[in-house]
DNA sequence: ACTTGCCTAAATCTACAGATTGATAAAATT
DNA sequence: AATTTTATCAATCTGTAGATTTAGGCAAGT
């Protein structure tokens, strides 16, 4: 929670020095920030980040030397605890998506006014989220898109529910990438009995072979009767 | 966009009569919005829906007969273009996370003033997400927890990169299930040039066997070169 | 000129995958 | 009681996968 008696600790990066310096001048202007660094480089920028731990960073994403998604990821990926906070002119839905997938807590377009920003900074200082109303939607047509992509791939009469729970255990089994005399030694069965079990996995997800059988398995949502917490692994697009 | 010359058809959904009546008596007050339909029963909503195409379906997420989160999705898979807001009275990032993925374009709480309600609908109706900040910072605790998981398998040294560009398409076809002799029709050069690749493919991953060089590329974000747009295959947690 | 890395290829060989057929016994359905 | 489904196993056979070795041509860098 954010301790009030002490002043906000800001760092500035973006490459345009005059926005640079209009919006360290409209910092300025608020008594309880502290501008810790502004810097016009995306690496020293980063680099600063990791020496000084500000509370708040406002990033430009658009920056010649390095992505602002690239940025965003070395900053998460070091470890500081701070709050990132998106400058951008582009209000692309992919690019808020990426943004805030790699952990960015608030974008703030440099159309918008300037109160804005004072908000945002004020919200993920205090660990909320600040994606304006505009932004929201654009993040959830990229957002629920991917979804809509995704479960078309679980659709259609997904064949994973006719195989029965033996059958089941020998395809986790293959979707671990063992082969056959392990599975055997693991269900404590003959080879030959894998054998004619993972046959019947083939004929039921009418494929070939056990690299189709696992591709179709991970494609359609095959879950392992035995985990218990669904492992999100949702992907790319990053 | 939507037609303010025509009333907004509302349909409502919870299987509690009182807040039910309580919705119906407080939309009834704006005079510019329609309640075509009110119902407790799930199933019946879902038909209704179907039937009536409202604009906006205001729906309880925790109801006995039929989860709501299954609910969204027969009326998305059903393919009635409507809005769909959640009136919940938990603040779960996961099930906000889950009902938006899903579809729905509203999430208001049931302790929330009923302007909010208003607010939720005439936005939805314009096309646009409503989503609180609060529980817009519950949702992203949530996306970006998920997010970062995923980013961990991932991590650390991803021997993709060390794929040559040819063992790269090698690789693609090989997680198209595909078999020697046709990887090596479609690239024009022989099994045995295939069978080089692939065990220089094998080598680079720490595998031995195709089944886990495919496991290892879908684990480790494999992109193939030609795939223009990073298809999303975001998954499972639904 | 020399080294290094990549793509290509052949030959050989072992081991496992996968198809096929057939059979038994228990369990669930009807 | 009769039938179907499931789980188990055996034997056989073909084809492919994958390991290994050797090697030529080619491009890029030192």
């Amino acid at each position: 929670m954010r301790d009030f008696g002490k002043k906000l600790r800001i760092m500035l990066i973006d490459d345009n020095a005059n926005h640079l310096r209009g919006i360290k001048e409209l910092i300025s202007l608020e008594t309880n920030y502290n501008v810790v660094g502004a810097t016009r480089s995306a690496n020293l920028g980063i680099n600063l980040v990791k020496k000084y731990h500000p509370d708040v960073v406002l990033m430009d994403i658009n920056m010649p030397e390095k992505d602002g998604l690239q940025a965003i990821q070395s900053i998460v990926k070091s470890g500081v605890q701070t709050n990132i906070v998106i400058l951008s002119g582009y209000d692309d839905s992919d690019l808020i998506y990426r943004a805030m997938k790699l952990g960015a807590k608030g974008y703030v377009l440099k159309t918008m006014a300037s109160s804005k920003l004072i908000d945002a900074i004020e919200e993920v200082a205090s660990g909320k989220i600040y994606l304006p109303a505009v932004l929201s939607t654009r993040f959830f047509e990229y957002f629920q898109n991917a979804a809509k992509e995704e479960s078309k791939t679980c659709e259609g009469e997904n064949l994973l529910t006719t195989l029965t729970v033996r059958e089941n255990e020998v395809l986790e089994l293959l979707t671990e990438g063992i082969n056959y005399k392990s599975i055997a030694q693991k269900l404590i069965i003959s080879e030959t009995t894998v054998k004619t079990h993972v046959n019947n996995i083939f004929q039921k997800l009418q494929v070939n072979d056990r690299t189709n059988a696992v591709l179709y398995a991970l494609t359609h949502g095959f879950k392992s009767e035995s985990s218990v917490s669904p492992k999100s692994a949702m992907m790319s697009a990053v």
